[in-house]
DNA sequence: GAATTAACATACAGACCTGTTTGTATGTAG
DNA sequence: CTACATACAAACAGGTCTGTATGTTAATTC
C-alpha cells in the first residue's frame, strides 16, 4: 500500500506529532518506538523509515522549536538605532508571553528540559549548547551596544548582564514548565524583566 | 557469607557511591544496576537487599545532599536582628563556593538536574518540591523583615525579591553543572548576587 | 552450641525494546 | 505498460534489564 509523497510527508509529520505527545508524556527516555507508533497510528516500521533511530527523531523535533534565542537575535538585530535594552526587555517578554499561549512549544521545552543529557542525546545537548554560545555572543554585542550608548550602569558589563538576563529567562521557563505552570508566566515573566532591565539602567 | 552490621552499613554506603558514580556518568535511567553492583564490587543481590529497587536507591541517593534551600534557611533563622540582606547574600555565595569546592555534592546536584522526572522518579521530584516551597515562605519571610526594616527598594515585593533570588541560583548551578563548568561559579555567582543585592537595597 | 537469621551471591524467568529483515502493494519514471 | 523504487506492515532475532527465588555462609541469639 505505496502512498504518495504528500502523503508520506503528512505520515512524518504525523509521527513527530505523536513524538512530541508521547515523549512529553513518559520522557524521552522511557518512551518506547512503539508507543510512539500506536500514537502516529502506523507501525515502528513507519518510524524507522522516517527516522534511523530515537535519538535522530529527537533531534528532529528539537529542531521544530525555536528557542528565545533565536527570536531575541532577530529582534535585536532588526534594531539599529533604538534603545537596546528596551527592545531587549520587550523582546525577553514577548517571548515568554509567546510561550504561555503556545502549548505545543511549551511541551517541545519540557522535552527538552527534562531529558537527560547523558550517554545517547548527547549530540542533541551539543546543539543546544552551540545555539546559547551563539545566542549569548549576540546578547553580549547587544549589550555593549548599549553601553557606548551610556545606557548601562557602571556596575554591570555586557557579559554580567547578558549571563543575567540569560539565566532569569532560563530560571522562570524551568520553573514554570518543570512545576505544574503555578504562575502565570507572562505577567511575572515581564515583571521579572522589568526589575531586572530597570538595575542594567543607570542610576 | 553474612558478614557483620558494621560490614553491612559499610556495603550499603558503598552501593551509594557507586550509585553516585555510575548515575552521575550514565544517567539514573541508562544506569543498570549491574553497572551499579560492579562498580560497588558487590552482586546486583547485594542492592536489592539494601534497597527495595531503583527509584528507592535514587531517593536515598537524592537525600545525602544538602540543597541550597537548606543551608540558606539556617543561615538566615540565625541572624535575628543582622542585616537580613547581606547575611542571604553572604550564605547564597558560600553555598556556591561549598559547591564548588566539593565534587560530591556536584555529582549529585548534577544527577537531579539531568534526571528525568516523568514517570517512575515522579516521587524524587516531589520531594524536591516541597523542599522548594518551605524554601520559598522562608526566603520570603526573610524579605519581608527586610522590608519592615526599610531594606528592601520600593519595586521589590519579598515575593518577586525572592522569586529573582531563586532564579538565579538555580540558573547559574544548572549553567554551571550542566554546560561543562565553564566558568568561576564562586566568583561569577558572587558576583551576580552582589548585583542582584545591590537592586534589592534602597536607592 | 544449636537455631535462627541477616547479608549477601547466584540462577532464572520473563518482560520489553530495539534494529533488521522480509514481504508487499502502489506510485512513478521511462 | 513494465520495471523499479518507495512507503510502509509484519515478523523475527537478539539483547538487556528487572525482580524474585533460592542457595550459602557467617553473625547473633538464646
Amino acid at each position: 500500500m505505496r502512498r504518495s509523497k504528500a502523503d508520506a510527508a503528512e505520515t512524518r509529520q504525523q509521527i513527530l506529532l505523536a513524538a512530541e505527545q508521547v515523549f512529553y508524556e513518559k520522557g524521552v527516555a522511557n518512551a518506547s518506538m512503539e508507543d510512539v507508533a500506536r500514537a502516529a497510528g502506523v507501525t515502528r516500521g513507519a518510524i524507522y523509515w522516517h527516522f534511523s533511530n530515537r535519538t535522530e527523531l529527537f533531534l528532529e523535533l528539537s529542531r521544530s522549536v525555536r528557542l528565545p534565542q533565536e527570536d531575541l537575535i532577530a529582534r535585536e538585530l532588526e534594531a539599529e538605532n533604538a534603545d537596546v535594552l528596551s527592545v531587549l526587555e520587550r523582546a525577553g517578554g514577548d517571548w515568554l508571553e509567546l510561550l504561555s499561549a503556545d502549548a505545543q512549544r511549551q511541551r517541545i521545552l519540557s522535552i527538552l528540559l527534562r531529558c537527560d543529557y547523558s550517554g545517547e542525546f548527547a549530540c542533541v545537548c551539543e546543539r543546544q549548547v552551540d545555539i546559547d554560545a551563539e545566542h549569548m555572543r549576540a546578547l553580549e554585542a547587544a549589550f555593549g551596544k548599549a553601553r557606548t550608548q551610556g545606557r548601562l550602569a557602571a556596575c554591570w558589563t555586557p557579559q554580567t548582564a547578558a549571563t543575567a538576563l540569560r539565566w532569569m529567562i532560563k530560571g522562570v521557563c524551568a520553573e514554570w514548565l518543570l512545576f505544574g505552570r503555578r504562575f502565570d508566566i507572562a505577567r511575572e515573566g515581564r515583571e521579572g524583566l522589568r526589575r531586572l532591565f530597570l538595575s542594567f539602567a543607570p542610576q
